[in-house]
DNA sequence: ATAAATATGCGAATGAGTTGCATATGCAGT
DNA sequence: ACTGCATATGCAACTCATTCGCATATTTAT
């Protein structure tokens, strides 16, 4: 547990935002100045493979990061503004094991992104 | 309409396997055989903007490629094989769209991806 | 406190995708 | 078919996110 690693989770902690790799550097100099890129690259890449941040891909070009906790949720990207709304449906949850299991799979992992604008 | 587009073109109808930049290159030089990686690049990317073709992320760095035609189908990766299954469920799709009406958006894209193993 | 182990900073390397530019090609209009 | 011009191509150089090598610094186990 270096000071490095302490300013990337407090930065992690502070974000509510799923930042990226830039953004919790930036975040994270506040805690540790001298902190370098290649560190909080090294450190998201620990903390993916510890499970405890998960990485996402919203199309942007750079992963964006959040804390591996609450009930497992989706995302809708609000296109109008980038915004990253969360939520959380038991049917789609088990639409989803249920749609795996007829082709013959058992479902480990997926990914859903709507991506939408504002109604009206 | 050119040769090095014709060439991608028939790589592109050629493939039932969703494949990738590099593959189609690959592919693609069996029409023409000096055409370039850029051309493969710049002509994906203007067949996606023309909406003749999806560009996917399985999540292995490059992006990969499929025709736009047939209906609307989600993707089924079998994380032991690699291999790329399509379904379509009606369910799923309306209940896509239900969420987002829910959480105040119109839907305007989406990606779903399940990542499986066969079962048993 | 010391040594062995691990993490850091830096800059260089990677790899997918893009771009500048000079040349080649496709496509009118004749 | 022929000329002119717009557009596409090949190539190499470039971008940008991410990774890596390595010498040094920091942790942790002893």
């Amino acid at each position: 547990m270096t000071t490095a690693r302490r300013a990337i989770l407090k930065a992690l902690e502070n974000s509510e935002d799923h930042p990226d790799a830039l953004m919790l550097h930036d975040r994270a100099k506040e805690f540790d100045p001298t902190i370098a890129q290649a560190t909080v690259y090294r450190t998201m890449r620990l903390l993916e493979q510890e499970g405890l941040v998960e990485k996402h891909d919203f199309g942007n070009g750079r992963a964006r990061y959040e804390e591996a906790e609450k009930e497992q949720h989706d995302h809708l990207i609000n296109l109008s503004t980038g915004e990253i709304i969360e939520f959380h449906d038991t049917d789609l949850e088990a639409l989803k094991i249920e749609i795996a299991k007829r082709l013959g799979f058992d479902l480990k992992d997926h990914r859903l992104e709507l991506y939408g604008v504002p109604k009206e």
